[in-house]
DNA sequence: TTGTAGGCGTTATCAA
DNA sequence: TTGATAACGCCTACAA
C-alpha cells in the first residue's frame, strides 16, 4: 500500500499540497516552514523538511511565478546571424554569464537573434511580457540602440556590456577602447609605421564607431595621414577579415599595418597574408581586439587589445542581480581599461 | 482617457483578460481565436489577432505552464567544475544546442554543475520536478550514470550526447571513440613509433574508458608492449595535460608518441614539449580527439580525431524536439566515425 | 501556531 | 459561435 504511495509519487509531481496531506497538516503551515517563516513550531517545521526531502518535493516554478515571485532566470539573447554563435567572444561571454548566475542559484536563459529590429523585439517582448527572466544582459550595443528604451520603460532589471566607453547611464561595464586604439596606434607610429589600415565593423555598433573614431583621431595626432583606400568594413567574423585583408593586401601600395576591430578580423587577415606570402611580424603588422584564447596561437602570434570577458560577465551578473534582489552594491557602473599584449604579429617578441 | 489606459497597458503586463475586455469578448473566445483553434468565427479572430498584436500581449509562460503546458525550453545542465565552462568543447556544443533551439523557438537553460552526485541531482530535480524544461541533453556520459534512469523514471524527454559507441539504449548521438582511436594508434605503429604513451580523464566518464581500452587493444594487436609508466590521468583541461606532460617529458626513457583523451589536454602537452626544448612532430607525436578550432593554430598544429560538436548539437536538439512535441522522425539514434586529421605534431603536413 | 480562502493568467470542459 | 467556470500549484492576508 504505501509502496503503491510511494510509486505514485514518484511519477506524479509531488505538490505541496501532497505533502500537507501527508503530514496532517495544511498547505500554508508546508509552505511558511519550508520558507523558513518563524511563526512555524520548530518540531513542525521539522517534520515538514523532513517529509518534503523523502517524497522528493520541488515547488513549481511556474506556479510560484505567477503569484508574483521571481522565476530566478536571467537572460542573454546572442545578437547573432544563424547558423552557429560559436564565436569565441560570446562563449567566453555566456560562459561567465552561466557560472555568475549558477553561483547564486540562478540559471542562465540564451537564445540566439539575427539583429534584425522586428525578430529581436518579439524574441525581447516574448521574455519580458512572458515573464521569462527576471533580468536581462545586453551586450553588442548600437547607436540609438531601442532594447535600452524598452527595457527601461517594461521597468525590467538589465545591465549592459558597453564595448566603449560612450556614455549610457545604464548599469553595466563599459571598455574604454578608444584608449586602447589609441596606445595600439602610437606603438605602432612609434615603430615607424605610417601606413594604417583599419578593418572595422557595421557603423552601428558602438564600439565600431568608438574604435574607427579612435583610430582616426590617433593618426591624426600623430601627423599621419590616413588613405581611404585603407579602411574597410567587415562583419567580426573570420571569413570577413580574410576577405578584407585580401583586398588590402593586393592593393598596389599596401599598408604596412593593420589594426582590426576584433581578434576573429585579425585572424583572418593572418591567413590572407599567408596565402599571399607576406611575413606577418616583419613585413606587416597586424593587431586585433579582444584578447581571445585562440590569439595567442596564432602564426605568428596576435597583438591584441585584451578584455577580461569572462570576468566581466561574471561581475555583470552581480550587478544584475543585485538590481533584481534589491541588494545594496558597491558600484552599479564602471570603466575597465583594455590590456595591450604585444606579440609577434607587430613585429613585438614576448 | 485613452492614452491614460495605453500608458497603463504599457506598464502593466497585458493578459488576456485585457484583451477580452477591450473587444467585449470571454477570454475564451481570445485564447481560442489565438490558438487557432476553428470554432471562431474568423472576424472575430481577425479582430482578436489585430487588438492581441496593437496592445502588445503575449500568453505569460508561467500560466500556460501551469495549465500543463509546454514551456518551450529545453535545458543542459554542463557538468563542470567552477569557474569557468568556457572549455572550447562545451562552448561548441552549446552554441549548437542554442541555435538548434532558437530555430524552432525553443529558448536553452544552461547552468553548469560540478558533476558530484548531491550537488547534481538537486539541480536535474529543480528542473525536472520544477518543470523549468521540456527536455534535457545529457552529455558526456559517465559508467554508471544515475541521471539516465532519473530522466526514465521521471518520463521527461532526454537525448544523449554518447562519446563512445558503448550501448545506452537511448535516443542520441555516438561517435566511435574506439574506431577512432585504433586508427590514430594504427597510424603512429605505421610511422614507426613504439614508444607510446596515453593521458586520460577520470575512468568514470564512457569517453575514457572506450578511448582507453581502444588505445590499449590497439597496441596489442600491433604487438607493442605498453609501458605502465606511461599511461596517465589527467582532467579534460590544458593545466592537466601540461602537468602530465611534464612528468612523461622528464622520463628517463621518454614515449615518443603521446595520445591524448582530448585536444586541451594535448595542447598542454604541446606546452611542456616547447618548455624542455623538445621538436614535436619530429622528436615526438602528439595527438588529441575533438578538433577544436585552437587546435589548427597550435605550435604546431596538432592532429586530432574531429567530431563536428555543433552540428552533433544541433541534431540532438532536432532529436528532442521530436520526442517533446511527438513529430515522426527519421532516426533518433546514429553513430558517427570521427575524423581524423593529421597535422604536424605527428610529423604529418598537409 | 495553524488553517481558510482568494487569486496570479491560462486553458479546457461544458453549457448556452 | 461564444461564454461562464473550474482547475493548475503556489503564496499570503486574514481568521481562528
Amino acid at each position: 500500500m504505501e509502496y503503491i504511495q510511494n510509486v505514485l509519487e514518484m511519477l506524479m509531481t509531488v505538490t505541496i499540497r501532497d505533502v500537507a496531506k501527508r503530514l496532517n497538516l495544511s498547505i500554508t503551515t508546508v509552505s511558511r516552514a519550508l520558507d523558513g517563516y518563524d511563526d512555524v513550531a520548530e518540531g513542525t517545521r521539522q517534520r515538514v523538511i523532513q517529509a518534503a526531502h523523502e517524497m522528493g518535493y520541488f515547488p513549481t516554478t511556474a506556479a510560484r511565478q505567477l503569484r508574483g515571485k521571481r522565476c530566478n532566470t536571467i537572460g542573454f539573447i546572442i545578437p547573432a546571424r544563424q547558423p552557429r554563435f560559436a564565436d569565441p567572444f560570446f562563449s567566453e561571454f555566456i560562459a561567465g554569464l552561466g557560472d555568475g548566475a549558477a553561483n547564486r542559484n540562478f540559471d542562465l536563459l540564451v537564445t540566439s537573434i539575427p539583429p534584425v529590429e522586428e525578430a529581436e523585439h518579439l524574441a525581447y517582448e516574448r521574455w519580458v511580457q512572458g515573464r521569462r527572466v527576471d533580468g536581462i544582459v545586453l551586450a553588442r550595443l548600437r547607436t540609438r540602440d531601442w532594447r535600452i528604451q524598452y527595457l527601461k520603460s517594461q521597468a525590467l532589471p538589465f545591465v549592459i556590456f558597453n564595448q566603449s566607453r560612450i556614455e549610457l547611464d545604464v548599469p553595466g561595464i563599459a571598455v574604454d577602447g578608444e584608449t586602447g586604439i589609441a596606445t595600439l596606434v602610437q606603438h605602432l607610429a612609434r615603430k615607424g609605421h605610417r601606413k594604417f589600415a583599419y578593418i572595422g565593423a557595421s557603423p552601428e555598433l558602438l564600439l565600431q564607431v568608438e574604435r574607427f573614431n579612435s583610430f582616426r583621431n590617433s593618426l591624426a595626432t600623430a601627423g599621419i595621414r590616413l588613405n581611404p583606400a585603407y579602411i574597410l568594413e567587415s562583419d567580426l567574423r573570420q571569413s570577413g577579415g580574410y576577405q578584407a585583408g585580401k583586398r588590402l593586401l593586393s592593393l598596389v601600395e599596401r599598408p604596412t599595418a593593420i589594426i582590426c576591430v576584433n581578434d576573429l578580423t585579425a585572424i583572418g587577415v593572418l591567413q590572407a597574408a599567408r596565402e599571399y606570402g607576406i611575413a606577418v611580424g616583419t613585413d606587416l603588422a597586424v593587431a586585433g581586439f579582444d584578447g581571445i584564447a585562440q590569439a595567442e596561437n596564432t602564426q605568428p602570434p596576435l597583438t591584441t587589445l585584451n578584455q577580461p570577458v569572462y570576468e566581466i560577465a561574471r561581475e555583470l551578473v552581480e550587478i544584475l542581480l543585485a538590481i533584481i534582489l534589491d541588494e545594496p552594491i558597491a558600484k552599479k557602473r564602471a570603466t575597465l581599461q583594455p590590456e595591450l599584449i604585444l606579440r609577434q604579429s607587430t613585429g613585438d617578441f614576448a
